[in-house]
DNA sequence: CCTATATTTCGATTATTCTGGAATTATCGA
DNA sequence: TCGATAATTCCAGAATAATCGAAATATAGG
């Protein structure tokens, strides 16, 4: 993953909202929840629910699929994992501070 | 760690600029490096920098220690680790969908 | 077609964030 | 004290995001 769709991801999980929508979401499992539920539980407007849910799409940390009149939100398990091992991925791997202080200093 | 600070934590990282500064500093590890590395390494002017390294700080990702005329960065490994497990923690541990479609349609 | 339900799009307002030049503060060494 | 380096704060403008009511779209069942 690369750091412009990693940052992607973390900026729509920064809202307390969406974080709340995506933790929710996980807590449900692969099969996820219709909107409707998530309005239900989280007691937002529809129409600012509908935006962060396009903004989670958009970066790719939930899906959706519709079944008939009800669009069923689930979250990206690879996409989140993703995320959680790429904080780690290269730790302590190495950029050690410049020499240009000794040098200049 | 509630939702709040992740959501903080999170929306730190959700800027390119931001998380590069702190794959960074997880580059280089528990040792960190000082505000003029960085700054050398992403090219971004001073005041940038400094803004987006006091926001980091405030959600708790990095920390600094001022070593006479140099401040040193750390990731605060603890707050990253909190915040990758937390995204897992309580996966698939509930939240069925509402009856209330049955019951309503 | 008609009615009800599910969800989105439109549109407008308010709030927040990002950015960086210039001035400022702090520390070091002579 | 002076001069250099390290980093911050001040300020202001531009850009983005959040919010939500109202209207619109889509689907289902009779």
């Amino acid at each position: 993953m690369d750091i412009e769709t990693a940052a992607r991801c973390m900026e729509a999980l920064g809202n307390p909202k969406r974080l709340e929508i995506v933790l929710l979401l996980v807590k449900a499992g692969p099969e996820g929840l219709p909107v409707g539920d998530i309005r239900r539980h989280l007691e937002i407007p529809g129409s600012t629910l509908s935006h962060h849910l396009l903004h989670l799409v958009g970066a790719g940390v939930i899906r959706q699929d519709r079944e008939g009149r009800v669009l069923r939100c689930h979250p990206d398990f690879d996409q989140l994992r993703g995320l959680a091992t790429m904080l780690f991925a290269e730790c302590c791997t190495g950029v050690a501070a410049d020499a240009s202080q000794a040098q200049a200093g």
